[in-house]
DNA sequence: GTCTATATGAGGATAGAC
DNA sequence: GTCTATCCTCATATAGAC
C-alpha cells in the first residue's frame, strides 16, 4: 500500500484545470522552504496537492523549472511591496524597511523560503544560483542608491561609506530573521529597531540637517 | 563503468587504519560545506577518500553519526579560538571580533559550513537542528554577558539593551559572510569595520568612560 | 489534464568474504 | 580495516492510456 491518494475523479480527464497550477505553486514554495528544491520530492509536493507525480510534471517539464517558476511569481508578488520602498530615501529608508521587518514576522514561511533557498545556491551549480546573486546584488544597489539621495539631500552626513553600509543593512535583516527562524525567543522587531537607532544616529552626525 | 576508483592495496584489510577515520572527517566537512549534508552522498565522501561506501560505514555507524562527529571535532577545534574571545569585554569584544572575521576571510569553507548547516537545520527533523540551536544561544549568551561586564566596568553606558544588541552582532557577520560567499566582491571587513564604530560610538555613548 | 506503469538511476545500509 | 555484492527505498522523468 504505497499510494496512498484517493482521487475522487474518475480519471476521464477533466481535472482542476489552471487550479492545479496554481496549487502546485504555493506548494512548492512551502515545502522548499522547509526542506530545500534538493531535500523536497515531486511526489510530496503531488501528494499535497493531491495529483499524482506525473500530474505535477505535466504543468512544469521538470523540478528545476518549477523551482524557477516559483521565484518567478514571488518576484512579480514582491514587486507591489518592492515599489513602496522605492521611494524612500535616506533615513526614512531605514525606517521603512523596519515596516518590511515587522510584516515578515507575520510569513514565517516566506522568510523561511528565502533564507533555505539562498544557502542552498551558494553552490554554484545549483538553479538558483545565478537567481541569488542577482537579487543580493540589486537589493544592495537599491539601499545604496536610496541613502545616496539622503546624502544629497544632505540629511545624510556626506562621509558616509554607503558601500559599505548597503551590505550591513541586509545583513542585520537575513541574520536576525535567521535566528528567529531558529529560535522564536529571538525578538527580531526589537533588534531591528535598535539597530535603526544606531545607525540613523550615524547617518546624522555631520549631516547638514543636523546644523 | 560505475566504480571509478583503483586502490593500490590488495584488499588484505591493512588500510590506513586510524588515518582513514581523520580524512573522512575532513573530506565530509568540505562536502557538507558545498552541498549540505542532505546533498551529500556517502559514495561521494568515499570516492573523495578512496576508500568504498561501506568503507566509510565501518568508522561511523551511519551518516547522521558521521556528520554529528564532524560537528565535535570543530567544537573541539573552535574550543581554542573561543576561550581567546572570553576574556574580551566591553567595547574590546566587538573590535575582536573584527579580529574573527578577518580570520574567516582565509578560510571560506569553514564559513560555508556553518552557514550551509545552519540553514538547512532550520528543519525540526534535521540532525543538527538541536545543535543549532544551542550553538547559537550560547553564542548571543556570550556576547551578552562579556558586554555586560564592559557596563559594569562603565566603558558601556548602562542603559543599552544588550539583550537586543547580541542577536545584532551575531546577525551583522552572519549575514555580512553570507553575502560574501555569494559574492566575493562583497567587502565583509570593510563593512564589519564600519559597523564596529557605529556601535562602539553607540555603546560609548553617556558611559563613564566618556566622562 | 490526469492517470498508471515503467525506465533508470542514486542513495543508505547490511551480509559476508578476505 | 576494507572490499564486493546485494537489498530496499526513493527520486526524476517518460510513454502511453483515458
Amino acid at each position: 500500500m504505497k499510494n496512498g491518494r484517493r482521487r475522487g475523479r474518475t480519471g476521464t480527464g477533466a481535472g482542476r484545470g489552471d487550479g492545479s497550477r496554481i496549487a502546485i505553486l504555493q506548494t512548492a514554495r512551502e515545502l522548499f522552504a522547509r526542506r530545500g528544491f534538493r531535500g523536497t520530492s515531486l511526489a510530496s509536493i503531488a501528494d499535497a496537492v493531491e495529483l499524482s507525480q506525473p500530474g505535477v510534471l505535466h504543468h512544469f517539464p521538470s523540478k528545476t523549472e518549477l523551482l524557477l517558476a516559483v521565484l518567478r511569481q514571488r518576484d512579480t508578488e514582491d514587486g507591489r511591496l518592492a515599489s513602496s520602498l522605492r521611494t524612500r530615501e535616506g533615513i526614512d529608508l531605514i525606517r521603512a524597511l523596519g515596516g518590511l521587518v515587522a510584516h515578515n514576522q507575520a510569513s514565517p514561511e516566506i522568510v523561511r523560503f528565502f533564507t533555505v533557498l539562498t544557502s542552498e545556491a551558494l553552490a554554484d551549480d545549483h538553479p538558483a544560483h545565478d537567481y541569488f546573486v542577482d537579487r543580493y546584488r540589486q537589493i544592495r544597489a537599491r539601499i545604496e542608491r536610496n541613502l545616496r539621495r539622503g546624502q544629497e539631500s544632505g540629511e545624510v552626513r556626506c562621509d558616509a561609506d554607503l558601500e559599505a553600509i548597503a551590505p550591513i543593512v541586509v545583513a542585520v535583516m537575513d541574520g536576525l530573521q535567521l535566528q528567529w527562524l531558529l529560535d522564536r525567543d529571538v525578538d527580531v522587531l526589537r533588534s531591528y529597531d535598535v539597530f535603526a537607532r544606531m545607525l540613523i544616529q550615524y547617518l546624522e552626525q555631520g549631516s547638514a540637517a543636523e546644523l
